[in-house]
DNA sequence: TATTGTTATACTCTATAACTATA
DNA sequence: TATAGTTATAGAGTATAACAATA
């Protein structure tokens, strides 16, 4: 394991117990958070894979499915059939790029813009954290950036 | 959609893209949790779904398989395929119930337990914590115990 | 030779429906 | 008739390996 920050029981009190128990918390909120976005990007007509492989792309910069697949840290393989689905949807469009005949660029869409809209609403959708004051949303906040990159929410840009 | 919590854009500075901002941060660190205990369950010759399967077994209240299906949230005829694959491990035994012979109640064996300790180990596991200090570390979990079920870390149990 | 996209294939996870043996 | 477990089947997600076209 090479890591000492491990406990077998609930041991609140000590640091390890505190962690593995935000740990397994945090978990838990994000499988609640993804339950009701998934049924959500199914009422768009898309998978949860697609959805997030469209809200990947960026409408006024199309790149090439290598690097779509990077960005969702997927093979290549997958991308081919995510796209299919985009593209038979008519959210993306495949096209061979002449400087490197090899390469397709992803093109989205003007009605693959606007589901790209309504992903990036749903996967905003913050009803889970409605119970928190304003002051508690900040705070909360602010530790969620510290932990997944020690950055600054003010200055660093968005995912 | 019906909620108002929903924005496009970046907005940053009004709460709808405060919690945009923060739900969508939670599901990433989640993402990043999951990635590095996957590979310590793979070590342990588990699936991350047997896994789960396993730590929510009590292995001093053995229980039927219709129960681990709803602790799992998960269809019974899962739970038939991931106890095969404990049972053959040797991890846990189906045992007849005697009371109502319909049942197989799921008991957790010597080596069960052992492999289950680690895996609660390893779902606690906390090194993306370790950037925090230790007052930010109690501020989170308090701020995540308010968020999953609105209760107080210290009194309840765990999840 | 190396790379892009594709295809074929396989495994995991999950769901539904139908079956069996009990109750 | 209803329930517990099982089986068969299907779809989604992801991975590896091999292939064609291109560089």
């Amino acid at each position: 394991m090479a890591h000492p920050n491990l406990s077998t029981g609930p041991d609140r009190g000590d640091r390890s117990g505190l962690a593995g128990d935000t740990v397994r918390r945090i978990l838990h909120i994000a499988a609640a958070i993804r339950h009701y976005q998934d049924v959500e990007i199914a009422a768009l007509g898309l998978t949860p894979a697609a959805a997030r492989a469209l809200h990947e792309l960026d409408p006024d910069r199309p790149l090439p499915g290598r690097d779509l697949a990077e960005q969702l840290g997927c093979d290549r393989s997958n991308v081919t059939a995510l796209v299919d689905k985009l593209e038979q949807a008519g959210l993306v469009e495949r096209r061979v790029d002449p400087a490197d005949r090899r390469q397709k660029t992803l093109v989205v869409t003007d009605a693959g813009r606007r589901v790209r809209d309504r992903v990036h609403q749903v996967v905003s959708d913050s009803r889970l954290l409605d119970g928190l004051g304003t002051d508690e949303l900040a705070n909360l906040r602010e530790l969620v950036w510290k932990v997944s990159d020690g950055g600054c929410p003010e200055q660093c840009g968005e995912d």
